[in-house]
DNA sequence: TTAAACTCTCCTGTAAAGGGAAGGTAAAGC
DNA sequence: GCTTTACCTTCCCTTTACAGGAGAGTTTAA
């Protein structure tokens, strides 16, 4: 099929399709007449996979191993557990980071008496 | 001062500060005969306010807003407060997304053994 | 047949810098 | 005065994961 009707059945964009084409992630058949990419079953299974474990937020090159782990029969769970234990772990790391920066700016904010005099402490804690 | 003075007094690096520059954030004198940067005491200051902004997480665009705020001395603090409460509100909604990706991943993990055997839940789960 | 819809490659832009090359300048030591 | 070393300059490439658009070829439906 071709590259629109995989992109809608993946539910990803036709340049985010090419895309994944390009960098060698998903790489379909090719029509050497047209140059259209020619996508198999597989290729959009494949595309789908990646989709989703982009919205689970694996970078494109953790997709690239989970997808070579997808295809190997012979791979062990564990592999795979261990790169989920370390997006999960990542994603802590990120979430006490924000946590921290809200808390720090919802402090400044209560000192905030935000009306229309120019004194502010928000800015002077970041002149500081 | 020059720009590596100015650089570390910021805790910044050279790098950042001339980028900086570049984008006119914080745009210093400049000798015409070598082409240096000459940073003023007031650049420094404007430097480790964007250094401390940007630690608070506030993209380069809101760090041009707060300074423009932070040198207009007839500013009302309600402009500042604004933008940090809705900085405060995007952080919020970036936590949501992460535990919910957090959570998910979480339960897939507690389904897979994660031994040598090939089957694996978390893949099965991405591939559907 | 022709117009619309689809596809191709190539180029540019995004955010916020980092890395490194090639070359000019300054400050300190001898 | 000379050399070495540290510092500065611009310029271009790289990163992440695509989006937008130009210009040209292909397919499909009326």
């Amino acid at each position: 099929m071709k590259i629109g009707t995989a992109a809608s059945l993946a539910g990803l964009t036709v340049k985010t399709v090419r895309y994944y084409a390009d960098i060698g992630l998903v790489s379909p058949a090719v029509n050497s007449r047209t140059g259209y990419r020619d996508y198999a079953a597989d290729d959009v299974a494949k595309l789908q996979f990646v989709g989703k474990a982009r919205r689970f937020n694996f970078s494109l090159d953790e997709c690239r191993d989970l997808l070579s782990l997808y295809e190997n029969q012979a791979r062990s769970s564990r592999e795979v557990k261990t790169l989920t234990l370390a997006k999960i772990a990542s994603i802590d790391a990120k979430m006490q980071e924000l946590q921290s920066l809200k808390d720090q700016l919802a402090e400044l904010v209560t000192k905030c008496a935000g009306d229309d005099r120019p004194n502010c402490p928000i800015l002077e804690e970041l002149s500081r």
